[in-house]
DNA sequence: TATTTCACG
DNA sequence: ACGTACGTGAAATAC
């Protein structure tokens, strides 16, 4: 069989990593950046290339013999930060944890040993593979050695063997050090021939094949090239000397040494812990390679079996009052009856099933306001219940959302085997195991009974075991409150929102649907008659050609695969052509049709003709809560056009819509955490806040803002609260980036707190790597200690913005809670249907709507006491159009 | 599957 | 000197 040898430049690769990654560190302090960005190359070789051999190779402290040669070798080169320097030990040891040989030696550089072991394989018929982010590996390049060069970071590799050399650059790999030689390596200090580049060096090369043939051929010269050689011809003997790299160290090491594949899994997994590498022991674990038996797959010992004794369990029960419970439900209708099975357990290892038709007999557990309910993504199982009119009370613990607080950053899917194995370091199946993926994907009714119990008795075995540890966590991060009583009270809420859905009048949506497809008729006729021939409108791919080759528009902005046609780029070409108007006209309407009304008519639900759509509390990572299918959270309100889809939410017959929504709560928050007086009085003042901003900006008095100053510093308002720059700002308000710099600097002169706020956030992000919300919800930020500059700087506005966006969060989410809780307690029909972020809509029968009304913005306005009050607006219609 | 565009707060 | 406002989801095209 082919032996593959890959040799590795340690400290080629480790610098790479730590200067493409993003500041990491362990729970000790430990920084990780370098290690892990060296782990995750190093996976990704092993799995591109296969290798059967594997050495590592580093420099060490002590001078080489260039140094002795010439004392200025690498001088000028920055010190190792220490912050890279402290990783290079626990990498050391990481690779031996994985037997992977390492080599250095003392007065040979990286490079050096390389050469000689990738010799050593040329010679032993290995293939052989070169790993680093230094070119002057290319001059070991041949037909049995690839060099591969990192590209951009670390992910990518750039592959040079003999024939691609000579293809890019004509000249051989060794021809490369010729070259060097004579255009020097600033990074290195090798002086080479002074005034001779890149350019003349390879011409030079190219023509007379080495240094010493061009030394010795210079008569062949002329000019100043010729002047410059002969009065350096020792300079650049010296520098090839300098730049070749040897290979024939005298090193003891034989490539039996090097083979790759002998390791204890467990071993690596335990260190990937130490580090905080959650990720990469799930690719340790699938890897090949290594001994499995020790691995920490323990099989768990689970009893399963069907509910016999219902009476028994009870018992049980009640010794602890707490249920983990998981359902399997088939996919089909919310409204319908789709459950397959139930799992429930009171310890966590003697696990019951019992199916659908056999619910009955634990219905007074799951409606029992005593016994916590404790398991995964508890909403599934509540929604579950539902259409056997089953209401599932006291939803106490759900590990996915726990997860979700713990870290919103960590993944977006919270895969139960993934928190296995971050919290007991142990290895079950995810889904897409279980399942497959892709098109043909099996589902849960497609598996035996065999199948199901192992993935869902492990399941709650994992729950059982995992959910004291993050109870533990949310006491120690004083997120008891924002865990119990705002998320977990918001399961049931959610729940009850997607179960009850919104009303949608049909045929006004089909009326729409008429009439955006006659207006989409008549613009595609005229643009193609403006472009002068048939494309597809909707292709920015075409419609570049069209607009900026064949019309010969001026191109204002490329995207990374073409020209750029979004609106801000056909607002600025407005003038120049009268087809743009009519793209941009186009775009919005089939933007209408196809998203709006032929995306809602597709998923109203048969059943109850209403539209079902899914709020998703484990997505954001800020605290908001999302909606899908169909994201209610983005329909059409700002072009008169477009708010007609509103006129497709309708309230039920006997019913209005009850619209509430929250007056500047972003603001508000600000004006409250940042204790700016002057912005808190302007909202105790119920003065108008853009108008105040506007007066203080613009330096005028409050009644006399003109609608521009006031549009202006609307923009500026919002603009602060996610970090906007001057150029930014600028572009919106289409003013030179001076006056803007102004604007934002006279604001925050005004507001000084704010400024003072958004330091201090920053600063604590970079002390503590997170930001807080009022109610401590966490958002960490790695990206806020980069050293590339654009990933720090958007990290900074990440830790100014998450605190005010995630307070607001909270807030409403207490709100939702405790709407939800009134309108039960106090047994009223109507239904909380829907949340916009800063807006409740609740559908509410006639009867009700006084009351309603009254409960809604109360429980809104007093959610939370901040030292500004919240105040919210209503609106009460038949339809979401009407509730403006 | 990735990219581009655009709808919302 | 950098590149330039946060948070989402869906549809369509192109690969």
């Amino acid at each position: 069989m082919d032996k593959r040898l890959i040799i590795i430049d340690g400290n080629s690769i480790i610098n790479r990593a730590f200067y493409a990654l993003p500041d990491m560190s362990n729970s000790d302090g430990l920084k990780t950046n370098a290690i892990y960005g060296f782990t995750r190359m190093l996976f990704k070789i092993i799995d591109d290339y296969k290798p059967t051999h594997i050495s590592v190779a580093f420099d060490m402290k002590a001078p080489t013999f260039r140094h002795k040669e010439f004392t200025d070798y690498k001088a000028g080169r920055k010190k190792m930060p220490d912050e890279l320097g402290q990783q290079l030990e626990p990498l050391k040891e990481l690779l031996d944890t994985f037997n992977i040989h390492r080599m250095e030696m003392a007065g040979y550089e990286a490079d050096d040993l390389i050469g000689t072991v990738s010799k050593m394989g040329e010679d032993n018929d290995f293939k052989v593979y070169i790993v680093t982010g230094d070119k002057d590996a290319i001059q070991l390049a041949s037909n049995k050695t690839t060099t591969l060069i990192t590209k951009k970071g670390v992910g990518e590799v750039e592959e040079y063997n003999y024939d691609s050399v000579i293809e890019r650059y004509e000249m051989t790999p060794t021809q490369f050090i010729d070259l060097k030689g004579l255009m020097g390596d600033k990074s290195d200090n090798i002086p080479g021939v002074p005034g001779i580049g890149e350019k003349t060096g390879i011409k030079l090369i190219k023509e007379f094949s080495s240094v010493e043939n061009l030394i010795e051929n210079t008569d062949k010269l002329k000019g100043s090239v010729k002047k410059k050689i002969e009065e350096n011809k020792e300079q650049a003997v010296f520098s090839k000397k300098l730049a070749t790299i040897i290979r024939d160290v005298p090193i003891e090491v034989s490539l039996d040494e090097l083979s790759f594949g002998d390791y204890d899994k467990n071993a690596v997994i335990e260190e990937f812990k130490k580090f905080g590498f959650n990720t990469l022991i799930k690719q340790v674990l699938s890897m090949d390679g290594g001994s499995e038996e020790s691995a920490v797959e323990e099989k768990i010992n689970l009893n399963i079996n069907h509910l016999d004794n219902v009476e028994e369990f009870k018992k049980e029960l009640e010794k602890t009052n707490k249920l983990f419970i998981k359902i399997v439900k088939k996919v089909g209708n919310i409204l319908d009856k789709n459950i397959l099975y139930v799992f429930v357990s009171s310890n966590g290892s003697d696990i019951y099933y019992l199916n659908g038709e056999e619910l009955e007999l634990i219905k007074d557990i799951i409606s029992n306001e005593e016994i916590k309910k404790i398991g995964y993504n508890l909403k599934d199982d509540y929604l579950a219940l539902k259409p056997y009119n089953m209401e599932m009370n006291n939803i106490f613990f759900d590990i996915a959302i726990g997860e979700y607080l713990i870290d919103s950053k960590s993944s977006t899917s919270y895969e139960c085997s993934d928190i296995a194995m971050k919290y007991l370091t142990k290895k079950i199946k995810s889904e897409e195991e279980i399942l497959g993926k892709g098109a043909k994907a099996k589902k849960f009714q497609d598996l035996d009974m065999d199948e199901l119990s192992t993935y869902f008795g492990e399941m709650i075995n994992i729950v059982y075991n995992v959910y004291p540890i993050m109870e533990k966590a949310f006491k120690d991060m004083e997120m008891e409150y924002l865990f119990y009583d705002v998320e977990m009270s918001l399961v049931e809420v959610l729940g009850s929102m997607e179960y009850y859905g919104v009303a949608v009048d049909k045929n006004q949506l089909r009326e729409l649907g008429d009439k955006f497809k006659n207006i989409i008729a008549n613009l595609e006729e005229e643009i193609f008659l403006l472009a002068g021939e048939k494309f597809n409108i909707n292709s920015p791919k075409q419609l570049g050609v069209i607009l900026f080759e064949k019309l010969e528009l001026p191109v204002i902005k490329k995207t990374k695969t073409g020209y750029s046609t979004n609106a801000d780029v056909l607002e600025k070409l407005r003038d120049k052509h009268e087809i743009i108007d009519k793209i941009t006209e186009y775009r919005q309407i089939v933007k209408l049709n196809s998203t709006y009304v032929e995306g809602l008519s597709n998923i109203i639900n048969p059943i109850s003709g209403r539209i079902h759509s899914s709020f998703n509390q484990t997505i954001t990572t800020t605290g908001r809560i999302s909606s899908t299918e169909p994201n209610l959270q983005n329909i059409p309100v700002k072009t008169e056009m477009g708010r007609e889809i509103r006129k497709v939410f309708i309230a039920d017959e006997n019913s209005k819509l009850v619209d509430a929504d929250y007056s500047q709560v972003e603001l508000r928050v600000l004006a409250h955490m940042s204790g700016d007086e002057h912005m808190i009085e302007a909202f105790q003042n119920h003065i108008d806040i853009h108008s105040k901003t506007a007066s203080q900006i613009f330096n005028v008095d409050v009644n006399e803002v003109n609608s521009t100053q006031r549009s202006e510093a609307k923009a500026i308002n919002f603009g602060i609260v996610y970090g906007k720059t001057d150029f930014g700002l600028s572009q919106d308000l289409n003013i030179p980036v001076a006056k803007a710099k102004a604007y934002i600097e006279s604001y925050f002169a005004n507001y000084s707190r704010i400024k003072y706020f958004m330091d201090k956030v920053i600063e604590q992000a970079k002390e503590k790597g997170y930001v807080l919300t009022e109610f401590n919800r966490r958002r960490y930020i790695p990206e806020i200690n980069s050293s590339n500059f654009m990933v720090r700087k958007q990290g900074e506005r990440f830790a100014m913005n998450a605190p005010i966006q995630g307070s607001a969060a909270d807030i409403i989410k207490i709100a939702m809670v405790n709407v939800y809780n009134r309108l039960k307690d106090e047994q009223l029909k109507s239904k909380l249907i829907l949340q916009v972020h800063d807006e409740l809509i609740v559908e509410a029968v006639e009867e009700e709507i006084d009351k309603v009304c009254k409960i809604v913005k109360e429980e809104m306005e007093s959610a939370v006491n901040l030292q500004v009050h919240l105040d919210v607006d209503l609106n009460v219609g038949n339809s979401w159009y009407e509730t403006k």
